[in-house]
RNA sequence: GCCUUAGUGGCUCAGCCCGGCAGAGCGACGGUUUCGUAAACCGUUGGUCGGGGGUUCAAAUCCCCCCUAAGGCUCCA
C-alpha cells in the first residue's frame, strides 16, 4: 500500500458522483465533510496487498499512527485515493483493507474515512513544517522509509534522455543532423528502408499496424504458442520450435565458446534480495523484476545473467596477462515485463539470453573487444538474411574523442546508422549499439547489443592486477546475441516479408525442422523413400517420408504448406534409373534434376557452417502427433 | 498497468446486432481408391460457446466481475 501523509489545518471533501459501477453505500452524497487538525492519509492499495490483507491493514494502521504521534495530530482522515500507484488492487480488496484500516486505528485515535469509489471534491490546507509531507510505502513485512530521493534521481535522467541528440552517421563518415521532431531532416535522407524505419519509430511515428505476423506463423508452424496456465509471457515449445531454438543456442554456443574461446558457465536463477550488490542491481531494474517469499526469505528472478556473473567474477584472481577474459552463460531470464506489453515473440516474461561479458584491462583494450565483437555479431546477423538498422547510443564525449573509431565500425557493417548522443553518463555504459529488426509491419525488435561499461567493474569488485602488482577495476563488455526467441521471432517476420513481396515464405535452411521430405507415389515405394530419407539423414541433414496414404498431389500441398524447403516425388523412375537421378523440388525454385551427391551437396551450400542439428520428429509422417 | 477490440470442437471461422434445438470447412478416426508435383470419394467422431456471477419461462446471444490475446498508450536498466 502507498500512502502519502498531509499534516493538515483542514480537509474538506464532497463526494460527487460514483466512480465505478459498485461504489460504497454512503448517504452524505453531495455533503461537505470538514475536519480540522488531522493528519490526512493518502491511500492506494496495490495488487501485491491482497496476498496478506490484514497484515497490510495492521502495518498501514501502525505507520499512520506513528506519523500522527510525531506531528502530533489528534484525528486521522483516511483519504481513498487510486493515483499513488500504476498497479491497483482490485476494489473489493482495497475497500475491506482501507476498512480494516480504519478499524484497527478506532480508540487510538479519533478517525474519518472518505467513501470509497466516488468522484470527490476537496480542499486541503497542509501546514508546510518539515514533517508536514511524507510518502510510505506499507508491504507485509515492515513498513519502509520514504522514497523522495529516488524519484528526484528519476527525473533527472528523464530530462537527460530529452536532450539527446540524433545524427545519421555514413560508413564514409558523414554526418546529418537529425530532428526527430521534424521528418522532413530524415525522410529524404539517402540510407536504406529498415534505418529510415527505425529512425521514424524512435520519433514516435506510428502508422497503424496490425499483429506482427511472427504471432500467427509461430503457432501455424507448429513451434511455439502460449500457455495460459503460466504467467504472461512463458512460452510453450512444441519439437519443431525447440529443434529452431536449440539450433540457434547452438550457433551461440559455437560463436562464444569455439570461435571466441569464451569460458562457458553457469549461475542460479534466484537470487537473495538481502544482498547489498544484488539489492543494488535488483534497484537498477525498479519494478520490474519477479520477487517471491519462500521461508521468510525475499528473493529475485534474474532479468540477465549479470547477478550470479558479477559475483562470480568478485572472486576471480585475474592478472593482466590474461586479459581480456571472456565468460559466457545461456541465460534464461526473466523480466516483469507490463502485461500489456507482451508481443509474440518479441517481448517476454521469460526469454533466452546468450550472455557474452568480456572483461579487459583498459579502455584500449575494451575498444579493441568491442571492434572484434562488432565484427563477429555483424557476420552472424548478414548470415541470418533479415532486414536490419544500426543504432549507436553514445555518451557526448566518448564520440566526440573516437569519432574516426565509429566510422571504421560503420565500415565494417557497411551502412549508415543512427547515432543518439547523449549529454551525459545516463546509465553505467558509455557506448552501445543495437542492430534493430524491422518487422512485417515496420516494427522494430532490439536483436544484438554490445555495451561498453566503465562503471561496473569498480562498483562490484571485479578487478585484475596489473604490471605493477596494483589491483585495478575492469572495463567490462556486456554483450548479447539478443535472444534466442527474439531471433525465432524476426527469421518469420522476415519470411512474411518474402510473402508479401510475392516470394514463397520459408526459413533458412539450417532452422527448417524437416529440410527434405521424400514423397513415395504409392505405398509400393514407401520402403525405397525410407532408404532415401536415411541416407540423406547420414549426411547430417534432417529427412522424412510422407508415408500417409494420400494422393500426391495432397502430399506435395503438405510439404508446401509446411515450408519444406526440398521435396522429393520418388516412384517407378526413381526406382529403376541407372545413374539414379532424382527430381527435386526446391522450394521457390522449381523441380530441377539431380543426383544424390548433387541433392547433398545442394544443403551443404545453403547450410553453410551453420549447425544441423538431427530431427526430433519421426521419419515416417504418420507416426507424427499434431501438436497444434 | 490503462483504454479499445477479440475468445464458439484440435485448427480456421459462421451464429451474437434483434435471446428460442450449437453449425460449416479442415484435421483425426473407419472404409473405398494405389495415385507423378498445391487438396480423390463416402462415412464417423468431436463443443463447460474462455471462467464465474446476474437478468429471463428460456442466454453463445443482454448485464457485471475475472482470465487470455492483439492494437493503441505508457514502458523497454
Amino acid at each position: 500500500m502507498r500512502l502519502l501523509l498531509i499534516h493538515a489545518d483542514y480537509i474538506e471533501f464532497t463526494a460527487l458522483e460514483p466512480a465505478m459501477p459498485n461504489p460504497e453505500q454512503i448517504e452524505g452524497k453531495g455533503k461537505k465533510e470538514r475536519v480540522e487538525e488531522c493528519l490526512v492519509a493518502f491511500s492506494t492499495v496495490e495488487k501485491s496487498d491482497e496476498d496478506s490483507p490484514e497484515e497490510i491493514a495492521k502495518n498501514a494502521a501502525a505507520t499512520i499512527l506513528e506519523h500522527a504521534a510525531s506531528v502530533k495530530a489528534g484525528k486521522v482522515v483516511i483519504y481513498p485515493y487510486a493515483h499513488l500507484s500504476s498497479s491497483l488492487s482490485r476494489p473489493d480488496s482495497a475497500m475491506e483493507i482501507l476498512k480494516e484500516t480504519e478499524e484497527t486505528l478506532r480508540g487510538k485515535v479519533e478517525v474519518f474515512r472518505a467513501p470509497f469509489g466516488w468522484y470527490k471534491s476537496f480542499e486541503i490546507k497542509c501546514k508546510g513544517h518539515p514533517l508536514s509531507e511524507l510518502s510510505r510505502t506499507v508491504t507485509a513485512g515492515k513498513a519502509c522509509a520514504a522514497e523522495e530521493g529516488e524519484r528526484a534521481a528519476e527525473e533527472t535522467a528523464i530530462e537527460a534522455a530529452q536532450r539527446s541528440e540524433f545524427l545519421v552517421l555514413t560508413p564514409e563518415g558523414e554526418e546529418f543532423r537529425i530532428d526527430l521532431a521534424s521528418p522532413e531532416t530524415f525522410l529524404n535522407l539517402k540510407v536504406e528502408p529498415p534505418l529510415i524505419q527505425l529512425i521514424k519509430n524512435e520519433a514516435g511515428m506510428k502508422e497503424d499496424r496490425g499483429a506482427p505476423a511472427h504471432v500467427r506463423l509461430m503457432k501455424k508452424l507448429e513451434l511455439v504458442d502460449y500457455e495460459p496456465a503460466s504467467d504472461i509471457g512463458h512460452f510453450r515449445f512444441y519439437p519443431k520450435g525447440t529443434l529452431i531454438k536449440d539450433s540457434l543456442e547452438e550457433l551461440a554456443y559455437d560463436i562464444a565458446v569455439r570461435d571466441l574461446r569464451a569460458f562457458k558457465i553457469e549461475t542460479p536463477f534466484l537470487y537473495r534480495l538481502d544482498e547489498p550488490d544484488i539489492a543494488d542491481q535488483a534497484e537498477k531494474f525498479r519494478e520490474k523484476d519477479y520477487r517471491l517469499r519462500v521461508d521468510k526469505k525475499e528473493f529475485c528472478l534474474r532479468f540477465a545473467g549479470d547477478f550470479g556473473l558479477f559475483r562470480m567474477m568478485k572472486g576471480v584472481t585475474m592478472s593482466y596477462r590474461q586479459l581480456p577474459i571472456r565468460v559466457y552463460e545461456l541465460s534464461p531470464s526473466f523480466r516483469l515485463e507490463q502485461s500489456g506489453e507482451c508481443v509474440g515473440l518479441k517481448r517476454l516474461r521469460n526469454f533466452t539470453m546468450p550472455d557474452l561479458h568480456c572483461f579487459c584491462a583498459d579502455l584500449e583494450q575494451g575498444r579493441n573487444e568491442y571492434t572484434e565483437l562488432f565484427r563477429k555479431y555483424t557476420r552472424l546477423t548478414q548470415s541470418m538474411e533479415i532486414d536490419y538498422a544500426v543504432a549507436f547510443r553514445v555518451v557526448k564525449y566518448f564520440y566526440e574523442e573516437h569519432r574516426d573509431w565509429f566510422v571504421s565500425l560503420l565500415k565494417i557493417v557497411g551502412k549508415p546508422a543512427l547515432i543518439e548522443v547523449l549529454p551525459e553518463m545516463k546509465h553505467y555504459w558509455v557506448l552501445k549499439h543495437e542492430y534493430q529488426a524491422i518487422d512485417s509491419v515496420g516494427g522494430n525488435t532490439q536483436l544484438v547489443t554490445v555495451q561498453l561499461d566503465i562503471e561496473d567493474a569498480a562498483r562490484y569488485g571485479i578487478e585484475y592486477t596489473d604490471e605493477s602488482g596494483k589491483r585495478r577495476g575492469c572495463i567490462i563488455l556486456h554483450s548479447s546475441l539478443g535472444s534466442i526467441e527474439r531471433w525465432m521471432g524476426a527469421i518469420l517476420e522476415q519470411a512474411a516479408k518474402d510473402q508479401a513481396k510475392g516470394k514463397p515464405p520459408m526459413l533458412p535452411v539450417w532452422l527448417s525442422p524437416i529440410q527434405v521430405r521424400v514423397i513415395p507415389v504409392s505405398s509400393a515405394y514407401v520402403g525405397f523413400a525410407k532408404d532415401l530419407a536415411e541416407r540423406i539423414a547420414a549426411e547430417g541433414f534432417r529427412a522424412d517420408v510422407d508415408d500417409r496414404e494420400e494422393s500426391v498431389s495432397k502430399k506435395i500441398r503438405q510439404a508446401e504448406v509446411d515450408w519444406i524447403p526440398f521435396v522429393l516425388v520418388v516412384g517407378e523412375k526413381e526406382a529403376s534409373s541407372q545413374p539414379q537421378s532424382l527430381s527435386v523440388r526446391v522450394r521457390g525454385e522449381g523441380v530441377k534434376c539431380a543426383d544424390f551427391a548433387g541433392l547433398v551437396a545442394m544443403l551443404r551450400e545453403r547450410v553453410g557452417d551453420r549447425p544441423c542439428l538431427p530431427s526430433y520428429l519421426p521419419m515416417m509422417l504418420s507416426m507424427k502427433p499434431r501438436f497444434a
